[in-house]
DNA sequence: GAGTCCATTTCGTAC
DNA sequence: GTACGAAGTGGACTC
């Protein structure tokens, strides 16, 4: 681990810590004024200020103001960088192609450069995804519904693979939508998907709603959608769709 | 403008610098060995690795990596600094509420400390987006067909607000949806919502297709999706449904 | 505050 | 490489 640091360089002396640092693989981070702009999927152009500017040696580049998560300009992992001086100017310049994008950063003033040669972790223990409210689901069926048979998750479908794929105490096939938050109607209208998808591979009614055409009183292939609760429109839709809607989060309530 | 930075400096140093930098609202960049926690809506842990810690005025944290565009952890503008010395670590806490969430970083190490005052231009200027392309539509709305009438933007209906409603030349409504980029089947169901919407506002027919029962030609509503391209899946569930795909960017070709 | 939807979404994974 | 869906999505805007 090493760590060189200038402050206040010259442009040359920025540019040769710069290119140092890209040679030895360094993460950067470089305090100035500048310029930036961006031009690729979208265009972007953004006045003089002060920033900072971070370097990833695995191509990576943001810009970040003194507000926002976001950075204001970026460039994605796989970019290429290079420093050069310009008109006066400190130029660094992120490029990749597929799709073409390139990002510029001009410096008219760095105020602090540090580089630093990064080892370590960079694996994170996560918990609480929707992988595990799903683990979650197949260790404690019933938390879906008394009676509920997981068989299988990941099921491939027309529509695409359904998370969880079971049948309940009757046996009728159920499509589970499992989402680790509050959803909005775009998860009922994911859920529909995949149990029109399965009503059609199994051939049976595909009419909305709780009754079909023989005066059933379940349709052939049942929707329930998993999350901790719903907002109205997507309670509404389910309804529509006489889906189900089971209140359970990712992991168990203290 | 000012730059304070300290290289290798006693946690008892580090935990000044820090201290005055959020005193003066400065944007700092710490780099380190640490390890990482977070809690809130999820939960995750981080071992022992070289990071870039960035604490922004405004709450924002961020530790990066030298890999990837995302931090491997964070915190959310709106949270609270506080930094302290506590078993021999420095510690730097984000905390929010609502919801709660607080970060934790534990540095064994801090190799270099820097903090500037930042001022300046914060206000991009972006190009390319989707309100370029309904702005693009509604100069020139024969891109969309010959004889398309732009009526209202963003007009409401219980699904949500539409991109574009407008007719076409025979005087059948039209739903508009726009998407800057190529498209899956999520953008055909968002524009199926609108177009259902629709059909029941107006009281017509709601059949998919391009029949409706009395035989006409058309259904009395009718769907257009406008993105630069589509995915084969999202093809399918446009032909579905009797809706229509216009190929169009939201920035004329060079 | 909650709901909804865009995003240069990013990211992982399967095909 | 493309496609599809998850994400501690973030962020803007409306109600």
């Amino acid at each position: 681990m090493t760590v060189t640091s200038v402050h206040d360089p010259s442009h040359r002396e920025a540019l040769w810590e710069l290119e140092d640092a890209f040679e030895r693989g360094d993460l950067v981070s470089a305090f100035g004024t500048c310029t930036v702009s961006y031009e690729g999927r979208a265009a972007s152009d953004l006045g003089p200020g002060d920033r900072l500017l971070v370097l990833k040696p695995d191509g990576a580049a943001l810009v970040h103001t003194d507000e926002g998560r976001k950075p204001v300009n970026w460039q994605p992992p796989g970019s290429e960088h290079h420093a050069a001086v310009r008109e006066g100017r400190l130029r660094v310049r992120s490029t990749r192609s597929n799709p073409d994008e390139s990002l510029t950063v001009r410096f008219s003033d760095v105020h602090q450069l540090s580089a630093m040669s990064v080892t370590g972790g960079r694996d994170l223990t996560l918990h609480g995804s929707e992988e595990d409210l799903r683990t979650r689901i197949l260790e404690r069926p019933e938390l879906v519904e008394p009676g509920f048979e997981p068989r299988e998750t990941e099921r491939p479908s027309s529509a695409g693979p359904m998370d969880v794929f079971g049948v309940d105490a009757d046996g009728t096939p159920i499509v589970v939508e499992l989402k680790r938050r509050r959803v909005g109607p775009d998860a009922v209208g994911q859920l529909a998907r995949y149990v029109r998808a399965l009503r059609e591979e199994l051939g049976v009614d595909d009419t909305a709603g709780g009754d079909d055409a023989d005066g059933d009183d379940a349709p052939a292939v049942r929707g329930v959608l998993v999350a901790p609760s719903v907002t109205d429109r997507a309670a509404e839709r389910l309804a529509d769709r006489g889906f189900d809607h089971v209140a359970l989060d990712p992991t168990p309530e203290e």
